[in-house]
DNA sequence: TATACTGCTATACTAAAGTATAGCAATATA
DNA sequence: TATATTGCTATACTTTAGTATAGCAGTATA
């Protein structure tokens, strides 16, 4: 009775797994707490440190910086400093960092879906 | 010259923190390493508990467990017990799991774009 | 003179996520 | 009889994420 087991699992062997794949990029690119929170936030124009840090509730300096950094590596953000004293220091998205407004745009639709669904219970 | 401030946070001060909060939602639903990946295989089809162990790669039981009574919890996933001997259970998307294609579908476009661009370079 | 601002970094810590390994009951298969 | 299967749970551990607090240089403001 459990003899099935490879009848059951030749369905989507690869097909699954290969569909998951670039899920999981994404995932490990802009997963985590605060990427996204980041990325909207610079979406809506460019900002500097302090007042990233402002737009993001609850996000520390060293989160902040480290998450930056991250982005940064990744090619989703550009960091561009000012030689004024002392230095100012503009982050804004990369064309690929904006890129990603279908994916953000996708997942406020539902999160918002989801508010009205608690709300309307 | 600092003093611009007010200025420069003037433009959305509750705008961009609006547009953050139902993506920080999803963060906190779907977010993570597994649920998503969970999920994509529940879409292609019902699972049992040991199927979805080898069509996710490099999860253990374990995580799977927790993230399968998170995701119930959440209404995402459906539990289903057949009390043969021993008993199989079968996991599945409630519809409100389904809602999900469209977030998934868009993440794995840009994964999928991200790879190649990769490649491509 | 005292305080606030900017753009962080350092240190020390806690909490959450994740891994590794083993095991169990009960049946089926070799 | 030995091994594999299912659907997990338990224990112990490591790693990563995240928090809390303090501080610095240099300017501007009160």
């Amino acid at each position: 009775m459990n003899k099935k087991k490879n009848e059951t699992d030749i369905y989507t062997p690869t097909e699954c797994k290969k569909f998951i794949l670039p899920v999981r990029d994404v995932i490990d690119i802009v997963g985590g707490k605060w990427r996204l929170p980041i990325i909207i936030a610079l979406s809506f124009k460019i900002h500097r440190f302090k007042e990233l840090e402002r737009q993001i509730e609850g996000i520390t300096p060293r989160m902040l910086s480290k998450e930056l950094k991250e982005l940064e590596t990744n090619g989703l953000v550009n960091r561009k400093v000012f030689d004024t004293i002392p230095a100012s220091i503009e982050y804004s998205l990369t064309d690929y960092g904006k890129s990603l407004d279908k994916v953000i745009e996708t997942m406020r639709e539902w999160g918002l879906s989801h508010r009205n669904k608690i709300i309307n219970e």
